[in-house]
DNA sequence: AAGCCGGGGTC
DNA sequence: GACCCAGGCTT
């Protein structure tokens, strides 16, 4: 059972450890300014430092307040996030960065039921930027702080439950520090990111070892209890790269789901994997254009929830055919770096569109 | 409460 | 190949 004596341990070794380490390598670290802690939480959710890094700095660099990000056309904007992923986190900024602009004059809410009111900032969010904008006694849960509190704890509930969501939550602002809490909440992530790992935890230089219930009891391999576990679902697309000239066809993707929002050449999906012969008989439906196939390449693309396996097909056209049902449009390839496309698209293009 | 949403790093 | 990442939204 928890005591008062190891929330004290826990919160005055943890604080005395990050005050020794003195890491401010990242940019976002120690900043005050609202608007680049939301863009930099933003980024960052469910994404490592490493790969948020660049896009923070484009994202700065290229819109330097909350306005000029509100005043950004979406595409410009989607652009800029192309490759991140989680592209619902795009939409939801803008939306958040021009509500701030209108409803706020631009100047950011500083309550914790303000941000947390905006779109795309969850618990995790709002108490961050709550914590390092404005000093508010809002403690972080993140992947991170789950770790650390399940293993010092040994709490074996699952994180991913209700329960374990309302437990770690109380847990975790008991222990704040309420005089620093910037300070300790980037405490406890720092000790989750670096000492406290997922696998293979550094446990012999961990400031809370030595009155860590799942280090004394070799429990760390077990802690944090996840019980969901993801099934991965197998999607066949096939892509068919309609070409006129030097123009080629495209489409943004409106539909719920994948990949909202970006755009795609002409997709036809299939139960299972499907024939040139097939897929020529998909296209003869949407058109009485007579329409040769070529197949230009494959793709394999693992996702976290998705496995998705892509055909390529190249048809020259004679003329920019419209399609009907769809609001796809016909593009010149030099325009096409003007749109936000999947990641793996990027890389096909960039192999087989030279124009 | 459960399902969905990307791309990449790590072991 | 499995797990995870400075989570949040929708149904």
């Amino acid at each position: 059972m928890a005591t008062k004596a190891q929330y004290v341990f826990f919160r005055e070794s943890l604080m005395r450890w990050h005050r020794e380490q003195n890491d401010r390598s990242l940019p976002w670290k120690g900043e005050r300014n609202a608007y680049r802690i939301w863009l930099s939480e933003i980024i960052l959710q469910q994404t490592r430092a490493a790969q948020g890094l660049d896009y923070y700095l484009k994202f700065t660099r290229t819109y330097p307040d909350i306005r000029s990000l509100a005043a950004a056309p979406d595409e410009e904007v989607f652009r800029l996030w192309q490759g991140l992923g989680y592209y619902n986190r795009c939409r939801n900024m803008l939306a958040t960065a021009r509500f701030i602009s209108d409803t706020y004059q631009g100047r950011f809410p500083d309550t914790y039921d303000e941000i947390l009111a905006l779109k795309g900032v969850g618990p995790y969010t709002a108490a961050a930027i709550a914590s390092f904008a404005f000093d508010l006694p809002h403690a972080v849960v993140d992947g991170n702080v789950y770790r650390v509190l399940s293993r010092f704890f040994a709490i074996e509930t699952p994180v991913d439950s209700t329960e374990g969501k309302r437990i770690f939550a109380s847990l975790a602002q008991e222990l704040i520090d309420a005089d620093s809490p910037a300070a300790y909440n980037q405490a406890i992530m720092d000790l989750g990111a670096t000492v406290c790992t997922p696998a293979a935890p550094l446990c012999m230089f961990c400031p809370l070892a030595e009155r860590c219930a799942a280090y004394r009891q070799n429990l760390t391999g077990l802690l944090p209890v996840k019980e969901k576990k993801l099934s991965v679902q197998t999607r066949h697309f096939n892509y068919v790269v309609m070409r006129s000239g030097d123009s080629v066809w495209i489409r943004q993707r409106k539909e719920k789901g994948i990949w909202q929002d970006l755009h795609e050449f002409l997709l036809i999906e299939t139960p299972e994997a499907a024939t040139l012969k097939q897929i020529e008989k998909e296209i003869k439906q949407l058109t009485t254009a007579r329409v040769a196939l070529r197949h230009i390449g494959s793709l394999r693309q693992r996702l976290t929830h998705q496995l998705i396996l892509s055909e390529f097909y190249e048809a020259q056209l004679s003329a920019q055919l419209t399609v009907p049902d769809t609001e796809g449009f016909w593009v010149d390839i030099s325009e096409l770096q003007r749109f936000a496309f999947p990641k793996t698209m990027v890389s096909f293009i960039a192999a087989h569109l030279h124009g």
